[in-house]
DNA sequence: AGCAAGCATTCCTTTTTGGAATGCTCTCAC
DNA sequence: GTGAGAGCATTCCAAAAAGGAATGCTTGCT
C-alpha cells in the first residue's frame, strides 16, 4: 500500500523502488498484488511511463491523506511527546513545597523541556507507560528501576509562632502541652517520624497517641501554619515558612530520616537527553538546598 | 497497525486475536513491535483489561479515521466500480448507429448495470485497465482476447432520395453519375468497400477514384443523408434512415463484408456476471436485428 | 488459598517479502 | 528501419516477518 503511494507519486516502478530502497521487481509485484486483491487495475502500464486509472487516482488520493495523518500522529508521538515532554510523578508534598517553588528556575534551565507533573501518592513508573520518571520517597530500592538520591529528610519540629505565646519550650514536658500533628502512611498507620525524632532528641515518655492525623504531610504543615499544633517535617519542606516567620522551629534538633527522596527512572531511559538533563538539574538544586 | 486498531477497540489482546483470526501470541507481539518501533508505549497492561496511554489514544483515533477512509475507498473500487459499472469501447459508427438507439432497451434489460461508453477507434482492452470489454470490427483474431461474433456486415448502397430526382438507377453508368463517398482506413488508404460491392454487383469499369473521403463511416452516412453522394454502408447502420425515408437503397444487392463486428473480452473476465449479461443481451439484439 | 483470566515469552513453522537475473516491448535517435 | 536503451514483467531462490502452540507468570476473584 505504501508502495503504491510512492508509485503513484513517481509514476514509475523504478523510481519508486529507489525511493523505497527496494528493487523494481519488488515494487512491481507489490502493486500487482494490490491490484489482484482489488480485482481492479490501478495503473496503466505504458512504456516509459505509468498512468493512473480512475480507480487508482481515487485510491491514491485517499491513501495519501490517510498516510499523512497517520504519519503526523506517529511523529507527534515519537518526537514531540518523546523529545520535548517530560512526564513526571512527584509525591504531593514534595511537589508543592519543593518542586513548585523551583519550577520557574527549571524552565530557565531547561527551556525546551515541557513538564507534565502529576502528584499521585504511588506512581506507575514501573508500568512503563505514562511516566518518564518519578520522584519517590523510600529507601532507593525499587526493582527494575534506577534511583539517584536527591535528599535525605532532616526532620525538625515546627509550629506557628502564635502557639508559643512567648513561652519557652525546652523539654519534653513543654512539648507535651501541644497538639501533635501526624501524617498517615495508610489509613490505619502513622509514619513514625514523631517517634524517631523524639528518640533522637532523647525525649522519653512523651505521649504522642493523641493529636490530629492527616493523609498528607502537606496538610499537616498547613495545619501547623494555622496554629493547630506541632508537627515534624523535613526542613526543606518548610524552609519558606521558617524564613517568612509563618513557622518557627522548636529545639535545635534535626533528625536524619530513615528514608530519602530519590529521582527514579526506568533503565530504558538511560541516556535519554531530557531525563538526564532533568536529573542533573535536580541534583544541583538539591545540593544547593543542602548548602543553605 | 491494523492489529493495534482492533486491540484499541476491544481493549484485549485475546478478543482482538479472535476478531483478527490470530492467536493472542501474535497480537501481543504485533503491538509490542509497534511500541518498540515508536519507542513509546501505547497500552498499559493491567490484569484483566488494557488501558490506552495518551499517545495510544491519539494514535488509535488517527488510525481509525485513516483506515476507515481507506476502507471506504477500497470498497468503492471493488464494489461499485467492479460490480455495477461496465466500461466498454465501441467503434464510433457502431456506437452511434446501432448501440445508442438500443441503449434504452439495455437499461431495461440490465437495470443494475451502469454503462461507461467510449468510442475510441482503437481501444485499450488488451492493456487491462480502463475497459471491461469492447466491440471491435475485424476478423475476430486478437491475441489474448476472447471474441464472439455479433454481426457480419452486409453492405448496401444508399443515398438521399432527393439525389435521384425521380430518375431510375439501374446500372453502372447510372451510378457513375453520382459522387462517391468513401471511408478511410488510414489517412492515405480507403476501405475497399466500394470495390467489393461493385465486384459483387458485377459492375465493371466504374471509376471510384473521385469523391469525398471521410475518416468515419458515420460522417459518410451523414453526408449521404445530406444529399452529397452515394455511399456503401452496412445495412444495420442505416436501417433507421431507410425506414424513415432519409435514405434509399440503390440496387437490390447486399454484399457480405469480409470483416465483422465482434464482442471482445479479456479471458480474465470469463464468468464475470455483468460482462456475461451484456454479451447475452448483445447477441440477442444482433439476432433480432438480423431477423428484420 | 486456589482457580481462572489474560498477557508475555519461547521455539518452531509458515507465509510473505525481497533480490538478482533475465526477458520482453516500446520509444527514440541516427 | 534498425539498433540501443529505458522500463516493466517474470522466475527462482533467499531472507525476513508473521503466526501458532505451548508454557509461564501475575493478578483478581471466589
Amino acid at each position: 500500500m505504501k508502495v503504491f503511494e510512492v508509485v503513484g507519486q513517481t509514476r514509475s516502478f523504478t523510481r519508486a523502488a529507489e525511493r523505497l530502497n527496494l528493487t523494481q521487481s519488488a515494487v512491481s509485484r507489490q502493486v500487482r498484488n494490490l491490484e489482484d486483491a482489488l480485482g481492479e487495475d490501478l495503473l496503466i502500464r505504458r512504456h516509459h511511463h505509468l498512468e493512473l486509472t480512475p480507480a487508482g487516482a481515487e485510491l491514491l488520493a485517499t491513501i495519501q491523506e490517510a498516510f499523512h495523518s497517520i504519519e503526523v500522529s506517529l511523529r507527534s508521538i515519537t518526537e514531540k511527546s518523546n523529545q520535548n515532554r517530560l512526564r513526571i510523578n512527584v509525591p504531593p508534598t514534595f511537589a508543592k513545597r519543593w518542586l513548585l517553588p523551583r519550577l520557574a528556575r527549571l524552565r530557565e534551565a531547561l527551556p525546551d523541556v515541557d513538564i507534565s507533573l502529576s502528584t499521585e501518592a504511588t506512581d506507575t513508573l514501573a508500568e512503563r507507560g505514562l511516566l518518564d520518571c518519578a520522584i519517590r520517597f523510600g529507601d532507593g530500592e525499587w526493582p527494575m528501576l534506577d534511583a539517584s538520591i536527591l535528599m535525605t529528610e532532616r526532620h525538625v519540629v515546627v509550629c506557628a509562632p502564635s502557639l508559643l505565646e512567648g513561652a519557652k519550650v525546652e523539654g519534653p514536658s513543654d512539648l507535651q502541652r501541644f497538639t501533635f500533628l501526624h501524617v498517615l502512611a495508610s489509613p490505619d498507620r502513622r509514619y513514625l517520624t514523631w517517634r524517631h525524632w523524639l528518640d533522637a532528641a532523647g525525649f522519653q515518655d512523651v505521649d504522642t497517641r493523641g493529636g490530629l492525623e492527616f493523609d498528607l504531610l502537606d496538610l499537616a504543615i498547613e495545619a501547623a501554619c494555622a496554629g493547630l499544633g506541632v508537627t515534624v517535617a523535613d526542613r526543606s519542606m518548610v524552609r519558606n515558612q521558617l524564613q517568612s516567620g509563618q513557622l518557627v522551629q522548636l529545639f535545635d534538633v534535626a533528625v536524619e530520616g530513615h528514608e530519602s527522596y530519590w529521582f527514579v527512572t526506568r533503565p530504558q531511559s538511560a541516556g535519554n537527553r531530557k531525563v538526564d538533563a532533568f536529573r542533573a538539574w535536580l541534583l544541583a538544586e538539591a545540593a544547593a538546598d543542602r548548602a543553605e
